[in-house]
Order: structure tokens, then sequence, then C-alpha cells
DNA sequence: TCTCCCGTTGGGACCGCTCCCAACCCGCAA
DNA sequence: TTGCGGGTTGGGAGCGGTCCCAACGGGAGA
């Protein structure tokens, strides 16, 4: 796959000079073994027993003996092994970020990325690890689903599912805590979710386009097999009311290339409109390179509108009016779910709506 | 910091009707235990170290054997227990891949994604999981080198280090087995690393620049404290020659708005220029925006180059000639590497130099 | 035929922690 | 003084693997 131009197996540190190079005794270097909870409980004098309640909360533990324990472990240097505590308390200790999706170009955008981030700094305190795991197509899909039912994972973030989603319905047998980012279509009641209010999001975007005097606004959706694609057009003809026209609407896959194909299509049908929305800033940058193409100004001939304001929407000339989507907010609070439903605490699925806002910038 | 605007703790499936919920026993839903190595031996008829043999390669166990353990393993659906296997092993089963940037919006870049997915993929045969961890200031990098060298990670993929990184030490004194994505400067001779040869891609582009007829090419550079702003900025000098000029260089710090200020500079200080080197596609966005806001046509008035090839490249009007940065080699080289140094194959440092292309776009 | 050796195999001894039960201690009511 | 009960504490029994050593068996060489 990958052909390396030039490759050099360098000796060990030469540049050390004249200082002898450490010579490794063992041939698969084992770290300097770190100090146990024995090593922790013999330095303050107690048993082993007592460090790991000390370690868990403290709770029955008197204050005295607590504080001689916290002493020791900060003298050695002393830190749970989490092999061991897995190990022992029946729980692998991580949890999967599952992206399903099957288009690459998902990868493309960034938003994600704030999710693997702040997955990851949430579950670091709470012990756990995050494992980024993918599927591209069915058969993946399958093989995904066999992994994370096997017990190798304690619970599962679910990114943007599709509603045919058979992933669906095997977590749902499995019984893995789960919380779905996004709605997942069909299984809202089987599932804990953290989404946003799509339909409204989307009302008052292009209430605002037909605020600021927009006669026809036309739009291009995210696919309508998602839960944000069906939303946000939902959205978008509720803000239409009688003026909603079959005509305006086109659909795409959240991509920026479907985003300008579907804006060809629009202006290819004769469609006639003065202001676009649409599904996602990526897919709205692509309509954009097609209106312009057209010879279509914006905003003065077409306002544009997209939704995510990702870091696209800055990308974009001129910069794109959208929705912000509260991204960071959604993956801090699937992670408190999860963290419920992994531990057992509140009752049955939990439902979270996030709330939006409106990015008025240049393009509309 | 978030705020549910609706939050409805929903009873356990309502909607199953008639069907009496399960009422689930134990407090904390320990899942059905999952079959062991203990199993899998009694259903073969071998003992437990005769299927750990199996399960490790096969070694010093007969054909047949190996077969009825295998039928065995798949009757019962057996999958290996990591956290037992890790505590065995003595190794924690992870890897921490570690993105000590300081600046928030380097997250708007794709690019980091894409190792994230790919590290994520390659580990996954090799048992081991990717710990995504981040660092924002010197602070947050104090803790995450105890973290690192407490023993938590068997390994460490480092991106884009700046020369100054006190990691650097911290890890190279640890010996934890470390690969760093780019050159660490300074530190070249003491890590194993992964990257391109950024001098002769900078300079490739230039020349195509120079090529085409562009009579003075400047240059808006990457920070110059990073392998990658310096490499580029020293290809883009040996390709002008004798026709550097130090006034038609500026600086940015790979965000897409210190691009624009750097165009912005170098128009306001009266450089004159028909053709623009900018360290990345991002920068090169920004500063085409600061050109068009000038009067300056692209590519009529000013041809302009990124660098990376990333999804931006071709969100830009027009889109944008560039260097493809082969990160998904880069990470399957670096997880390659990682896993020998892990597993003490190999001898010493290694060093992979990855090659580059050429991409040419309508903005030059 | 009798060693010797090597490929196989079984099973004991951990790895480092949590969980749980029994023992202990001490204050307080009878 | 004795009995009782609850907060503490110690330590045994795993959790599910790996590793290593001893035992076994059979073919090759003496």
């Amino acid at each position: 796959m990958s052909v390396p131009e030039v490759r050099s197996d360098g000796d060990v540190a030469p540049e050390l000079g004249s200082v002898a190079p450490v010579a490794d005794p063992s041939r698969a270097a084992r770290r300097p073994s770190r100090p146990t909870i024995e090593d922790v409980a013999r330095l303050a004098g107690v048993s082993r027993g007592t460090v790991s309640r000390a370690l868990n909360g403290g709770r029955n533990v008197r204050p005295a003996v607590l504080e001689s324990v916290n002493d020791a472990i900060a003298a050695l240097g002393y830190t749970v092994n989490q092999a061991a505590r897995n190990l022992a308390r029946g729980r692998t200790g991580s949890v999967a970020f599952v992206i399903s999706e099957r288009q690459e170009h998902l990868f493309e955008d960034p938003n994600w990325g704030v999710f693997v981030k702040v997955f990851s700094r949430e579950l670091r305190p709470l012990g756990r690890h995050l494992l980024v795991t993918t599927a591209q197509d069915r058969s993946e899909e399958q093989l995904l689903g066999d992994y994370l039912t096997a017990g190798h994972v304690d619970g599962v973030l679910l990114a943007l599912p599709y509603d045919d989603e058979p992933l669906l319905a095997r977590l749902v047998a499995s019984q893995l805590p789960t919380v779905v980012l996004g709605r997942p279509l069909g299984w809202e009641a089987a599932f804990s979710w953290v989404m946003i209010d799509e339909e409204e999001a989307a009302f008052e975007i292009v209430a605002h386009l037909v605020r600021s005097g927009r006669r026809r606004t036309a739009t291009v959706t995210g696919p309508l097999d998602t839960s944000s694609g069906q939303g946000r057009l939902a959205g978008y003809r509720r803000a239409l009311g009688m003026g909603y026209d079959p005509v305006l609407v086109a659909h795409g896959d959240w991509s920026m290339q479907s985003g300008r194909l579907g804006a060809e299509q629009l202006l290819e049908r004769g469609a006639e409109f003065d202001a676009l929305f649409v599904g996602s800033d990526h897919m709205a940058i692509g309509a954009m390179q097609a209106l312009r193409e057209a010879g279509r100004r914006v905003p003065a001939d077409v306002a544009v509108a997209g939704f995510d304001d990702s870091v696209a929407a800055l990308m974009a000339d001129p910069p794109l009016t959208t929705v912000r989507n509260p991204f960071e907010e959604t993956a801090v609070e699937a992670v408190r779910i999860l963290d419920d439903l992994m531990a057992g605490r509140g009752s049955g699925r939990r439902h979270v709506v996030l709330p939006t806002e409106l990015v008025v910038r240049a393009s509309t």
C-alpha cells in the first residue's frame, strides 16, 4: 500500500557519542514494573482491601487511614492497572464510537472529529477508553455487530444511523447500553438518543429567508432515510406553508458534490427561486459552485443558507448563513447518558433535544 | 454546559404494550457471561494451555487438535477477553494518539480525522485500542505526560509536535514506544517517525508555478517551529534560488484566518507577486479571500497553490492546485512501526519518508 | 533393545484488582 | 458488666488469560 521512498533503520541513538548506549537485556523490553496495590498497602500499613476501598470512593475507611493511603499512593506514584480492574469488575473498560456510514466522503466532515475529541475527553475521567469503529458497508457492519455484541465493549455511541440499520436490531437484542447521536428513525422508543430539533431549526432558517424578502425558496435536502434529512425538509415545508412546491425540491447525500448536483437539477428543470436552503454546509458550498457557474450571484440573485455551522461555512464565499449544530454539547450529553446506562442508574431510555441557533452571514 | 430543552426519562419501552417488560433483577445489569477459555477446553477435550496455544499462532499443537479447538471456539462463539489477556501479558492493550496542539482550530482540519480512522482500523487486528488524547496547553500537556508515562498505554502515536515539546523529552526518558507523525525537529535521532519530504514537495509545486510563467511567487508559510512549516519554506526558497526575496514571505499558523492575514500583509507591504504558494489548503482559502477582497483575480492576476490536498482544496473557488499529502499511508506505516517497536522487533529507530504528488487544478 | 531428544500436552502459579465474608473494635443501652 | 450493632479492617476467592515446567510418547541413533 505505501511505498517508502527512503527507509533507514538507524542504530540505537548513535548521537549519544561517547556515552555507552544502554544494552537492553530483555528482548521485548518490558517497562520497569509499576507499583501495585499491594505495595501501597504495605507502605500505608493496611491491607489490600482497604486500599481498594480508598481508591473507590473511600467509603467505610477512617479519614486518618484514607490519608495515609493517599500519601502512600502519592509517594509511590501508583496508578491503578485498568486491565486488572476491568477483569475483576467484569467489564471491558471501553466504549465504541460507531460510525455506520456507507459513504467514505462523510469522513471529510470535520464534525465527527469533534465527537471523537469530546468523547475521549469525557470518557477518560470515567476510566474508559474510546474505541473508534467504522463500517463502510453491510458486510463490515455484520462484523462490527459481531464484535460489539461479543462483549468487547461496555457501551456504544452510535452516529448517524440510517433507518434500515440492521445494526440497531442487534444492539437492541444484545441489551448493550447504547446512545444514538441523532434520532433513530423507527427505533425512537428502543434507544436513548441526543438530538436537535431539526425541523424547528430548518423552519427558523427558512423563515429568516422569507422574512428577508425572498419570494421563492428552493431546497436541496439531505438523504431522506436519515432523521436529519427528513426533519430539515419538514421544517422547510412548514415554513413555506401553502407556498410549498415539489419542483423546488432536490435531494443530496450530504456530500459537497451532491449539493452541486442538486442545484444543477433545480436549474435544469427550470425552477425559479431567489433563495436556496441546503441541508448542510458542505452541500451548500457545492450548490453555490453550481449557481455561480450558471451565472447566478449569491446573495444578489439567490440567497443561500446551509446547516451545521461547520468550518466550511466560513470558507464559503460569501460566508454562509447557517444553523449552529451543538456538536460538542451533544457529545457531552451522550457520554453522560451512556455512563448512567452502563452503571445501571436511572430507568429506561433517555431522550434529549438540544437547542440550536440561527447564524446570519453574508450569503443571505 | 449543555441545557437540554426537553428531557423525558421515559419508562422502559412502554411501546411494548401488553408484553410485560422484563424486570431486571441485577442492579448493574451484567451481561450474560461469555464463554471462557475453560469452556472451550472442556468442549474440545483438551487443556486450557492447549487452547491458549491454539489461540496464539497454534505453534506446537497437532493439526487435528488445533482443528477441534477451532471447532469448539466456533461452536461457543468464544472471543478472547482482552482484559484478562492484557493482565496476564502485562500490557495495557491500548495505544494513545496524542494530538499536542495548542490551537483549537487545528481540530477543524479533517486530516487528523483520517488518522483516527486509519489508526483504529489498523490497530484492531493487533488487539489494541486507540485512545485519543489531546493537550491544549502546557498544563494539560503535563497531565498528559503523567498519564502516558504512568503505564496506561503500550505505545504512542504523536501528531504534529512543536520543536519545543517538553513532552518529547519525557517520552524519550520513559522509553515508551513512540512514533511521530512528521519530523520531530531537534529530536530526529531519538524517535521513529513517518513523514513526507516537505521540502521536495514544496520545491515541486513552486517550480510548477515558475514553469507556468509566473515571475514573482510569494508565500504564506506555516508556523516555523514545525518541521512542516520549515520544510515547505525551504522548498519554496530553493525553487526560487536567486529570486528569493524576504518581502514576499509572510507567516501563518495553519488556520484559514491566518492565511487571510498573511495575504493581507503581503498586499499591505506593497509586495508585487503574480503567484502565491500557501503552506496549507486551509490557509490558501483564507488567502484567496483576502486577494479577492483586494480585487485580485485567481488565477488571472495571482496563481494560488496550497498544500495537503484536503477536502478544502475542492471547496475553494477555483479549486486549488496543491500537493497530495499521503495521510492514510502515513498512518498505516506509523502503526506498523509502532507494532514492531512494542513487540521489541527490529532494532533502533525507524525513519520513513513517503512520496507526495503534485495535483494541478484551476487555481494556477 | 535402550537411550536421547524433541514435539505435545496438562496444569500450577501467577498478573493486579474487586468483592465479600468473617473478625474486630468500640460505644451505647440494658 | 454484658450484649448488641454498626463502622472498619483483613484476607481468601475469584476474574480469564499467559507462561513455564514437568510429564508423556514415540522415532532416531547407538
